[in-house]
DNA sequence: CTTTTTACCGACCAAGTGGTCGGTGAAAAT
DNA sequence: ATTTTCACCGACCACTTGGTCGGTAAAAAG
C-alpha cells in the first residue's frame, strides 16, 4: 500500500501547487508546465494522475476550495450567538489573511467564477456550488437571529446574505489593488454601520 | 483627408470588437486572430495601427472605457440634489444594462483589474486611475451632502465610497451566475436598508 | 524468483500564440 | 501624369500550449 500512499502525496502536492499558481496567474494564463517546473515533476505524471488540465482544476476545487471555504466561512459563523457578530468575525478574519497577501478562498471563489464565466460551464458550475453553500448558511444564521431578536423581522434574509456576500467579494477586489489594510478597517466599519440598520430595535414599540 | 478617416474608422471598430471579445473571454484568453477573424482583418493591418496587443488594450481602456465610466458613473452622480438618490439612481442604471448582459463598464473595470493584477502593473495602474476618479467623485458627492444635511456628519465619506464600490462590484460579480433580476431588486433594497444608517437624523438634538 | 503493476519520465505532436515583413493598390500630393 | 504615402494583406517565424505515448525502474503480487 505504500504506493498508494506516494500517489495520493503526488496528487496533493500538484493540487496545492496548482491552486497556488491558477490564483497567483489565473488558469488559462498558467500552463500544465509551469506547474510541472516548480515540482520538478515531469508531463508523464501530471497526465497519470489527471486525466486533463480541466480535471485537475476541478479535484482542486473539490478537494481543496471546498475545505478551506467551509473552514474559514462557514463552519466558525454556524456556532457564534449573535448573527452579526458572527458574520462579522469571520469577514474580518477572512480579510485579514488578505491582507497579508494570502489567498483566502472566499475571494478565490470569486476569482474563478469571473474567470470561467461564459468559458467553461461545468467549472462554473461547481463554483456556484460552493456560493450557495455559504448563502444558505448566512441565510439561515439570519433566521435564527430573527427568532431570538436580534435581527429586524421585516427584513430579507437573502437579499441581506447577497449583499453581505456582494460587499465582500467586492472588497477583496479592491484590496488587491494594494491599500489592503486601510480598506480592511474601513470596511468592517461600514459593515457594523449596515447592521445596525438591520438590527431589531428593542425600545420600539 | 480621407485616409485619416478611414483609419480613425477602422481603428474604432478593431477596438469595439476588441473591448467585447476581451470582456467576454477575458483578455489573455482572446487571440488578436479572434478580433481580426470577426472583423475580416488582417494581421497586417493590426500591426499597422497598433504597436502591440497591450498598446491596443491600453488605447481601449483610454478611449472607450473611460468615456462610458464618466457617462455611467461619474455625471449622473455629480448633477443630483441628494447624494444618496443619486448614488441609488446611477447604480441601479448600471445594474439594468447587467440584466440586460450587457457591459456596463464598472463591471467591466473590475474584471480586468482582477485579470491583470500581479500579471501587468501597466495595465493595472491605467484601470485603478479609473477606479479613483470614480471613488473621488462618490466621496464628493458624500461630503457636499453633510453640509447640504443629508449625510450624517460622523460617517467616513472614504469608507462610504469604498463600502459602496465593493458591494456594485460584488454583486455584479454575482450577476453573471445567472438571476440577475433579482439580485438587482435585492440589493437596491439593501442598499436603501445601509442608506438610511448614513443619514443625518432630523429629529436628534 | 518471476511477473505484473504502476508512478513517473521526456521526446514528440498539432494547434495555436504574438509579432514581422515584403508586398499591393488606391488615394493624395507633387 | 508621376510620385509618394499609407491602409491593408497574408505568408512566415519562433515559441508555447495541452495532450500523447513508448519506455523504465522499483515496488507489490504471484
Amino acid at each position: 500500500m505504500d504506493k498508494n500512499l506516494k500517489r495520493m502525496a503526488t496528487m496533493h502536492r500538484m493540487q496545492v501547487k496548482g491552486l497556488e499558481l491558477f490564483y497567483q496567474n489565473g488558469y488559462y494564463n498558467t500552463s500544465v508546465d509551469d506547474i510541472l517546473k516548480s515540482l520538478s515533476l515531469s508531463k508523464g505524471a501530471f497526465y497519470h494522475h489527471f486525466q486533463s488540465k480541466e480535471d485537475f482544476f476541478i479535484s482542486i476545487v473539490q478537494n481543496l476550495i471546498v475545505q478551506k471555504v467551509y473552514a474559514m466561512l462557514i463552519e466558525p459563523v454556524e456556532s457564534h450567538e449573535d448573527p452579526f457578530r458572527a458574520i462579522e468575525a469571520s469577514f474580518e478574519n477572512a480579510l485579514e489573511t488578505a491582507v497579508h497577501n494570502e489567498s483566502d478562498h472566499g475571494f478565490v471563489l470569486s476569482n474563478f467564477m469571473t474567470e470561467f464565466n461564459n468559458r467553461n460551464a461545468e467549472i462554473t458550475k461547481y463554483l456556484r456550488d460552493i456560493y450557495k453553500v455559504w448563502e444558505v448558511n448566512l441565510v439561515s444564521i439570519l433566521q435564527k437571529g430573527k427568532t431570538d431578536g436580534i435581527v429586524a423581522r421585516h427584513i430579507d434574509s437573502e437579499a441581506v446574505a447577497n449583499y453581505l456576500i456582494s460587499s465582500f467579494i467586492g472588497i477583496r477586489t479592491l484590496m488587491v489593488e494594494g491599500n489592503a489594510k486601510v480598506l480592511r478597517y474601513q470596511y468592517i466599519q461600514q459593515l457594523r454601520s449596515y447592521f445596525k440598520s438591520l438590527q431589531e430595535k428593542a425600545m420600539i414599540s
